[in-house]
DNA sequence: CGCGATTTGTGCACCTGTTCACAAGCGCTT
DNA sequence: AAGCGCTTGTGAACAGGTGCACAAATCGCG
């Protein structure tokens, strides 16, 4: 399937820039009004940029990013139109200033400060992550509720009690978090958070949390995944079985092709 | 923000039942055509409906199940539609066969084998991850390309080398398996993880995999996560350091009230 | 300097998915 | 048995997203 699922399939609406005060504002030259679609895609194709740049590369078609980031040339191309013009027809998309601008919209050009909450079997793996550091994040903080954990030093960054989010947040001005706790725990944690002004939270946890409509809250569930790469399996194999009895019927018909040819037109 | 955001919202389309030899097939009874966008949210119905039936109910209203998964009620009532009626107007669901139901449609009646390839970091923590055989997964074979991994027991299990992929991959049926290598090796072991026999990968490392039409490729990217929420973040403060302006020039033109009345209307 | 090859940017038709709003159906009560 | 309140299931309108197909723009070359 060369078409690959990224996530986030469900609940997407609207445009983004669209919101509440943007009566006053319209929409900025400096801040473009992106779908929503459109986004979720940019990181990939950000990716993709930085992968061609240091293979040599000052240019690439739209037809070669798209390639690259696994969507089809016109929805690149859409994509890229949204953020200004930055190609050359006959030619192609220059990296560099396109990578500049990229990151400009995603907000990458400072060094967002992240906090990590729940240092466990997971969350040890996600704060020794190195693709944190090299996207554009930093991990400003740890933190858990088991006091054992609490001082242990992870990648050079010491693990802190929940019950310093309120001051950490503030004197690092943290304003993402990663939410790696127990399902359990998971929606006392994001309160701490979101009262001690964290505004967006990645959810590890199988739990859909339930905070102030102006909190961005990211989801991710292996098991939904997997569950819904199960569902495939399901179809192929149901699909599968069908297909052989129905030409198993056919055959015994005795006109097997002149039946499908019948059905399908 | 209560509608939460669970992965995939790029490059879906399409009836998932409409697949290739359907002419011959039609929609099996079944096995339904369920929209993409459906299938995405069957799983997080299922751990709402398993927590509700854990915490003592036998129904629930799609009100409450809607509010359970984070999902409006319309759309979770057409979404279960989709799998046949197994609500009572007036009164609700019954649990107890829905759960069966759509664990019946996700190919969850048997526990399926999953591989895993690539014990780091990151393997590690999926490797012991509970909540793998809990929705039910079963964890059948690790892989390494690390001699000095090879034969570490975790979990009960010993991690084997990817050399012994082809033969382990049949001997215990295994369809699906989970990527955690560096994205430098991801292709090559997808393509030996295809060729024997894998049907469905879901890939950690940040690359687009180049397979066959045939397998299902999901992909999960912590950073492309995080670049989202960056973007959110970027949006939120450009708006609001837009409106400060905005205010601002009102006050000094006097009738800031009057001014965004005027722009709004 | 003009022409052909190339590639972008986009109008448009199509399609999927979401949401509203309400008729139909069920059970409980009187 | 009829009425009432509640909740499902769905038709229909809408919104958003995708992809085709082509005109417009640019480059290189003769
Ligand atoms: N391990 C995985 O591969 C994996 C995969 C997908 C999802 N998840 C989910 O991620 C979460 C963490 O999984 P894990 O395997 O790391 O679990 P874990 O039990 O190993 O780690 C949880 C950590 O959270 C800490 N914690 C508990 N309550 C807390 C609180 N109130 N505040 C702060 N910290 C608290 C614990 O002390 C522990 O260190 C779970 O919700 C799990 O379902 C894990
Ligand atoms: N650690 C994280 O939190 C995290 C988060 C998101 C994504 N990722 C991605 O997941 C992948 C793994 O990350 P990690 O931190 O665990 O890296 P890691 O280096 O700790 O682990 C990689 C493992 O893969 C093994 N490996 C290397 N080549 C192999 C091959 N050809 N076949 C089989 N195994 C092979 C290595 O021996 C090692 O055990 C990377 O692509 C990373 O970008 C990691």
């Amino acid at each position: 399937m060369s078409q690959q699922r990224t996530g986030h399939e469900a609940g997407i609406t609207g445009r983004v820039g669209a919101v509440t005060p943007s009566a006053v504002l319209g929409s900025q030259p400096d801040f473009p009004d992106l779908p929503e679609a459109t986004v979720a895609r940019l990181p990939e194709y950000l990716r993709a940029l930085h992968h061609l740049a240091e293979t040599g590369h000052d240019t690439v078609s739209s037809e070669g990013l798209a390639l690259a980031a696994g969507v089809n040339s016109a929805k690149l191309r859409k994509d890229l139109s949204h953020l200004g013009s930055y190609g050359t027809r006959g030619v192609g998309y220059d990296i560099e200033p396109l990578v500049g601008q990229i990151e400009y919209i995603l907000g990458l050009n400072k060094r967002r400060a992240v906090a990590l909450v729940g240092v466990g079997n997971l969350g040890h793996a996600l704060a020794g992550y190195a693709g944190f550091a090299s996207r554009g994040f930093r991990i400003a903080a740890l933190f858990d509720a088991d006091l054992t954990r609490v001082g242990e030093l992870i990648n050079g960054i010491a693990v802190r009690h929940i019950g310093d989010i309120p001051e950490v947040v503030k004197s690092e001005a943290i304003s993402i978090a990663v939410l790696a706790t127990p399902a359990g725990a998971a929606q006392a944690v994001a309160d701490q958070l979101v009262a001690a002004g964290v505004t967006s939270i990645l959810n590890f946890a199988p739990v859909v949390l339930n905070l102030p409509e102006q909190v961005d809250v990211r989801k991710v569930d292996l098991a939904v995944e997997l569950q819904i790469l199960s569902f495939h399996e399901h179809r192929k194999s149901a699909r599968g079985a069908e297909l052989a009895k129905a030409m198993a019927r056919g055959a015994v018909n005795g006109s097997p092709v002149a039946t499908l040819g019948e059905v399908a037109a």
